[in-house]
DNA sequence: TATGAATGAGTCTTCATTCAT
DNA sequence: GATGAATGAAGACTCATTCAT
């Protein structure tokens, strides 16, 4: 009797989700947290505000899920990089590019507004207070120290080097200096010089 | 009931306009201006709110003032890198330092916000785009080349050096870097390497 | 898919709407018309919300239907009395028993809610109007009388009496005195005491 | 320089709130929580729904408010009892009457919505589960007691002589039974008889 | 000048109702 | 007949702004 099989169901609503995520990806990353209008979200995800609650209880648990998932996905990403071909300094140039090059910036930019917005829901604050500065200097930290030994990377506590580099980086994405006509994203080369 | 004279009441009045500025600098930066709410001004002022539109018509033309002073005193303080001592990589060091030194990073922040955030008076972005990157580029263009030319500074294009440098330091106030646990402010001397 | 014949649809058909009003019944009894929910209704009746649609126009509808079902036998159910054994007294005491054993908290429950709630369908409310207390009272008024005849019942306007017990009556009914732990449901003996 | 000085201000806070109370108290008596909107309170007490707001945090605050107000009054309403003049039966019957004279009627209106109803705030329901029934009784039970000895009033269990009595007046408070139409309220002596 | 009571436009959220399947 | 995705009107609540004092 069900008009629609169960597999026609979740295809809708695995659908409806990522696109709801989509758009509040980027409307969030732009506006954040308080700046972000549920209609806003509906409208760039091409469905009524009514909608968004059939698919998140709120805009808190909408914008949660996000930085969850920014959260997950940048630590992924980070591991990820001792899979990359060649020295420890073409690894980082090649994770370099490619956080600038993916659809990297609206994470960073999430991650800075749940960082320093107010409004944020504390959930998300809690989850970031999980995966400080720190774990991520910690995934990266063998690889500095192989390069340090290499001699590509130059001398120095390696904590500091990468957290210096993690937080340039970090920066020109929050800018999203690649897209902005008011700012410049340098040559990977030259902010990799930074840590040589 | 004793009335003031007149010079009282103007020394007030630029007192309380003072006092109003630097408040909501403090609050717009870190909290944007859909963020703030007049009251959090009011109460960082220690006024009551309806006092705030003695002296600012609205939030709008308040923020517009801010966003005003903040590219003025950013212009004049790149002017004012000739007038420091040294060779052309001591300027942009000092420059840099005291940059990160003083008080700027609300301005970055401020601007940042204006740049990007959404329910901004009009009028604050025509300003801005008076000021695109360029304008700040193009005053310190003579002391970039000044630099190649004494080979202190890489060769490449000087409008690219310096607008790279620019992002990068931009971006590091704007995350607000230095004050951060969740970010790191590197040494001058290791932003430099990217001029180098 | 092989169609269901004439019959069978009709069965189903009553027997969906039965269980149906069952459901409302018991919700709009408790939670009143604004505050149940047709989600509320279909879950209670472990149907899904769009299928009240195929039964009833809207929850006003339904509301209504219900209503007129609760005047309708009430009504029948005040008139059977006189089919009742013993004296006036003893009729009456059967009837409150019936009252007070049955289901009939929820319709005087509803009754009270389309009495004073706002938000009640228009049709209701002339239902209502249509059988008010009068109404009632006139049913059993030659059943007072005979009561009172025979000594059984105190003197007085039979009129008043009556309207006074249904009023005490519809107050504990409509108190859910019978099953709350708030109240407490008097004996019919006690309550009686009011008309002898 | 307070343009208004401390008691006028005090003076205004407090008749707004009174005012805010009463009309509320109407409002959501007839309507329950759910039935009411604060526009309608606004309305009732002739004020915009925004000043609402500087009163009462919430609609489950003001609510709650007037709950709290119920019980209180309504306790030492009972407790005022003994100081009646007259025996055991005459300061029930005075207690009875004041009840019906009174304004009572939504007071008991609003703690019936307050049991019964969905959507009340908890604190609400904590608030009455801390004055169940038993509460009231006991604070008549020695009334009762001397009532019984003094032979005015009926012998048996006068917890439940007293619990049945109260339910009997709760429910045509309920009811509205003095200002509908469609019921009618008791001359107190015939109320009585229920005790007697 | 200074205060805070007062207003109302705008946003989040709920839920009756519709409709494709 | 049955389901649940989808819509949008309506209500709670916030906050910029006004204004009496």
């Amino acid at each position: 009797m069900a008009p629609l099989n169960e597999e026609q169901l979740i295809h809708i609503r695995d659908e409806r989700t990522e696109q709801i995520m989509a758009a509040a990806l980027q409307v969030f990353a732009r506006r954040g947290i308080i700046g972000t209008k549920m209609s806003m979200i509906a409208a760039e995800a091409g469905i009524s505000h009514g909608l968004l609650y059939h698919y998140f209880k709120s805009k808190d648990e909408l914008f949660t899920t996000l930085v969850q998932r920014a959260v997950t996905e940048s630590i992924s990403a980070l591991k990820n990089v001792y899979q990359l071909p060649g020295s420890p300094i073409d690894k980082l140039r090649s994770l370099t590019e490619s956080m600038i090059e993916a659809e990297g910036a609206p994470f960073f930019m999430l991650v800075h507004q749940a960082r320093t917005s107010d409004g944020v829901p504390e959930e998300s604050r809690q989850l970031l207070k999980e995966y400080p500065m720190n774990a991520y200097v910690d995934i990266l930290l063998p690889l500095l120290k192989e390069g340090q030994e290499a001699g590509e990377i130059a001398p120095g506590r390696p904590e500091d080097l990468i957290a210096d580099y993690l937080s340039v980086l970090s920066g020109l994405m929050v800018l999203d200096a690649k897209q902005t006509e008011d700012y410049r994203m340098p040559e990977v080369d030259r902010l990799l010089r930074i840590l040589t």
